[in-house]
DNA sequence: ATGAGATTTTCCCTTACTTCA
DNA sequence: GTTGAAGTAAGGGAAAATCTC
C-alpha cells in the first residue's frame, strides 16, 4: 500500500543541532544521535581554513572583528543596494540570482554552517557574515515549514483512513452482535414432538405457534 | 570543586518591505 | 492606482550549552 509506505516515511526531518552554543572542538558530537549533513565541506581549501580570532596580516582578515563592526554599522560593509531610505525605514536587500543560487546549493550541502564558512560564503557572495547567517536561518525555517505542511497533510489522510476503519469495525461489531442475539434465541427453542416445528420457550405440543415454516 | 554571570549559537516569532495577481 | 496575499530579509528575545572568573 502507498499509505503503508508513506507511515515509514518522513516524520523524522530534524534541523540537526537545535540551538545552543557548541564548541567548535566538539562541533561534530552534536550530531551524532540526529541524522544531518556532514558540515565538513571547505568553501576555502584546507590550508586556508579561517581561524577567527587569527588576524591574517596579508589579508587583514579577522572574523571577530569583522563581526564587531558590522555590529557598530551594519551598513558600511556592504554593497550600496542595502542602504536605508532617507526617512530612516529599513530598505529591503534582495538578492541577486546569482547570490540566491550558490547560497541555495550550499543549503543543499550543508544547512547549517561554521561562522567560517559563514564568512568565506559571504566574502564569495560579497555579502556580510550576518547575512549569511540570517539567510540560513530562514531557509531553515522554510524547510521546517514545508515539512510542517506535508507532515499536516499526512497525518489528515491517516485520520482519514483510522476513522474510515473505525466506522467498519463498529458496523462489523453492531452485526456480530445480531447473530450473536439470534443464535442464543435459536438455543432456547425447542421442537414440536409431532409437527417437528419449533417452539417458544414453555409452549406445550398442544397450543403452540409456528415460528419457523 | 563549584557557582554565578558572560558568551556563543541557534531557533522562533515578528516586523517591514517587495512583488505579483 | 489600490489592495491583499505571499515571500523573504532582518530584528530581537529565549533557550541551551559552554566558558571564565
Amino acid at each position: 500500500m502507498e499509505d503503508d509506505k508513506a507511515c515509514t516515511l518522513g516524520l523524522s526531518l530534524e534541523m540537526g543541532n537545535s540551538g545552543g552554543y557548541v564548541p567548535k572542538k566538539d562541533k561534530q558530537k552534536v550530531h551524532k544521535s540526529v541524522p544531518c549533513l556532514d558540515l565538513s565541506f571547505d568553501l576555502y581549501p584546507k590550508e586556508e581554513a579561517i581561524d577567527v580570532n587569527h588576524e591574517d596580516e596579508a589579508k587583514g582578515f579577522n572574523l571577530k572583528r569583522i563581526i564587531e563592526e558590522e555590529q557598530k554599522d551594519p551598513y558600511s560593509m556592504i554593497s550600496d543596494n542595502n542602504i536605508n531610505n532617507k526617512n530612516g525605514s529599513r530598505k529591503k536587500l534582495r538578492l541577486t540570482k546569482e547570490q540566491s543560487a550558490l547560497l541555495e546549493e550550499s543549503f543543499t550541502l550543508h544547512i547549517t554552517l561554521s561562522p567560517a564558512q559563514k564568512q568565506a560564503l559571504a566574502d564569495k557572495l560579497n555579502l556580510r557574515h550576518r547575512q549569511v547567517e540570517v539567510w540560513f536561518q530562514n531557509r531553515r525555517a522554510r524547510t521546517k515549514l514545508k515539512q510542517r505542511v506535508v507532515d499536516c497533510e499526512f497525518l489528515k489522510k491517516c485520520c482519514e483512513k483510522l476513522t474510515h476503519e473505525n466506522f467498519r469495525l463498529k458496523k462489523e461489531l453492531q452485526e456480530l452482535r445480531g447473530v450473536k442475539v439470534n443464535i442464543s434465541k435459536i438455543a432456547t427453542l425447542t421442537t414440536c414432538s409431532s409437527c417437528k416445528k419449533l417452539l417458544k420457550p414453555n409452549e406445550g405440543n398442544n397450543s403452540h405457534t409456528k415460528i419457523v415454516e
